[in-house]
RNA sequence: GCUCUCAUCGUCUAGUGGCCUAGGACACUGCCCUCUCACGGCAGGAACAGGGGUUCGACUCCCCUUGAGAGUACCA
């Protein structure tokens, strides 16, 4: 038994795609389920649009994402020589031929057949030619003109084309360049891929790939074709659609665990279940449970993941990119609490980190205006002798901690005989700023007493303020 | 146009001929919990695209229609 070979090949034309890493994800699953290899190629043939500064964001993401690999990155543009040896083996064994033909008389054949409302293709002018001009060409491979070649998809089932709908496409530019076709059937008969899992756009292109791999007398390994993303709006999933690549994920304060997951789901199941381990993943997936028809992106639900693996990470793990967080949000932590015990108190109310950061700025700096709904609602007239109750004890406690913190607050309650709420949220205004915190006591903690008392002393001044309107 | 692919709640999906008066999750609504928010708990509305077959029996198999997507490049 051979061992399982995967590959997930982007081209570094932009960034990476949280597409591309649907189906990346399949692959490198099935590598590890089969304890075989998951091996990065980058598809850089394309000269005009490849950088390598992508190429970068590529790496960055797929290890922000723990997509490990074994073998890897190859590179297109480093595997020329080797393009080129073989299609000189394809003209010599007469699998291949030059064609002469000029863009000019392409483009009008094709709009003739267009015209004819026939499918646009090669007509095979130069496929019989032998002489050797001395003027610019293309290599085209000899496409078979019968039969029908046909392949199992792990996701489709069983899928046949007629060669006679297929045309002699170019494998090699006038510039000498080979192309993505060629490319990509050399690369996976070399790197011995057992499995291609790609995006469904590319069924069009297996059979022409099947007949070039049999000219090289290669085996054919197994595909499996993952069906496309769409946006809400059942287009194709793009950037108009919102983040679209993962370091777009990253930068809105997504965690890595909940893209997967919720990628994982995304076109497949396992039963009912919706919480994946990593391991579960690699456990359980299969194509068999996985959906042939296109699904949609829908951020609401990856918001809930990520929620759900905030509020199940440990705090200490997530220090690290809360910190580049709240400096991108121009919060200095220099003053305030240890991010640990923030992230304790605030990460179960937060779907993002983005939103975590944002939530937490009244624990760092001073709040420069209320929330106009909560002043009104809570720092009125009525409230003095609250915020002054509570300010009393306040003052008296000396372990500043949220227990001892709790017992002022009940005991204000009790005293001016009011319920609970009444003295918790104007208290939760004075210091936040606004109706919406962690409860009190912790809150009151972490803000420090310092910074606690001094903005009841400030509420209750802004409640006198109000008497003299 | 031609070729290929696809079709269950708004969304992700379960369902592999009887277990389906179609299950779960997100979202939504209501209630409970409660110092706010969130979490959690409970309840509710919400779907088999249409038409033919096959079968004792179709969400499940076949065909057609409709709709959607992809490819049709000297892009990948």
């Amino acid at each position: 038994m051979t061992t399982v070979r995967t590959r997930f090949a982007p081209s570094p034309t932009g960034h990476l795609h949280v597409g591309s890493v649907h189906t990346a994800l399949y692959s490198w699953l099935i590598a590890k389920k089969y304890k075989g290899q998951f091996i990065l190629r980058i598809e850089d043939t394309d000269l005009e649009r490849s950088e390598s500064t992508h190429v970068q964001t590529i790496l960055q993401s797929m290890e922000w994402l723990g997509m490990d690999y074994d073998e890897g990155p190859y590179f297109q543009t480093q595997r020329l020589a080797r393009y080129k040896e073989v299609i000189d083996q394809l003209l010599k064994d007469g699998l291949a031929y030059r064609c002469y033909c000029s863009k000019e008389r392409l483009e009008h054949l094709r709009e003739c057949q267009l015209a004819n409302k026939e499918k646009p293709r090669y007509d095979g002018c130069c496929r019989n030619q032998h002489e050797f001009k001395d003027c610019p060409f293309v290599i085209r491979f000899r496409n078979p003109e019968e039969g029908v070649v046909a392949f199992d998809d792990l996701v489709h089932g069983h899928i046949e084309f007629q060669n006679s709908e297929l045309d002699d496409l170019i494998i090699a530019r006038a510039d000498g360049s080979p192309t993505y076709n060629f490319c990509v059937v050399v690369d996976d008969l070399d790197m011995g891929i057992t499995h291609v899992i790609r995006g469904d756009d590319h069924v069009n292109n297996t059979p022409r790939q099947i007949n070039i791999l049999r000219a090289l007398g290669g085996k054919e390994p197994l595909y499996g074709h993952v069906p496309t993303i769409l946006g809400p709006d059942g287009k194709k999933l793009s950037k108009r659609h919102g983040a679209v690549s993962i370091q777009q994920f990253r930068d809105d304060g997504f965690l890595p665990h909940a893209l997967l997951n919720y990628l994982v789901r995304l076109g497949w199941s396992h039963g009912d279940q919706e919480i994946f381990s990593l391991d579960e993943m690699i456990e359980y997936f299969d194509f068999d449970h996985l959906n042939n028809s296109p699904a949609t992106f829908d951020i609401e639900k990856l918001l809930w993941l990520n929620q759900h693996y905030l509020k199940e990470a440990k705090s200490e793990d997530l220090v690290q990119e809360l910190d580049a967080q709240m400096a991108k949000a121009g919060v200095s932590i220099l003053d305030g609490p240890d991010l640990v015990d923030l992230i304790q108190v605030q990460k179960e109310r937060c779907k993002t980190l983005v939103d975590l950061a944002e939530k937490s700025r009244y624990f760092y700096e001073d709040f420069t205006e209320y929330d106009e709904k909560a002043k009104a609602k809570n720092l009125k007239k009525e409230v003095i002798p609250v915020l002054q109750s509570v300010l009393t004890k306040l003052e008296l406690v000396s372990h500043w901690k949220a227990e001892p913190l709790h017992a002022c607050i009940l005991q204000t309650a009790e005293d001016l005989d009011l319920k609970l709420g009444k003295v918790a949220q104007p208290v939760r205004v004075a210091i936040t700023g606004g109706s919406v915190s962690p409860p009190l006591d912790v809150t009151l903690e972490l803000i420090g007493r310092h910074r606690s008392l001094h903005r009841i002393k400030e509420a209750i001044q802004i409640c006198e303020a109000g008497l003299l309107h």
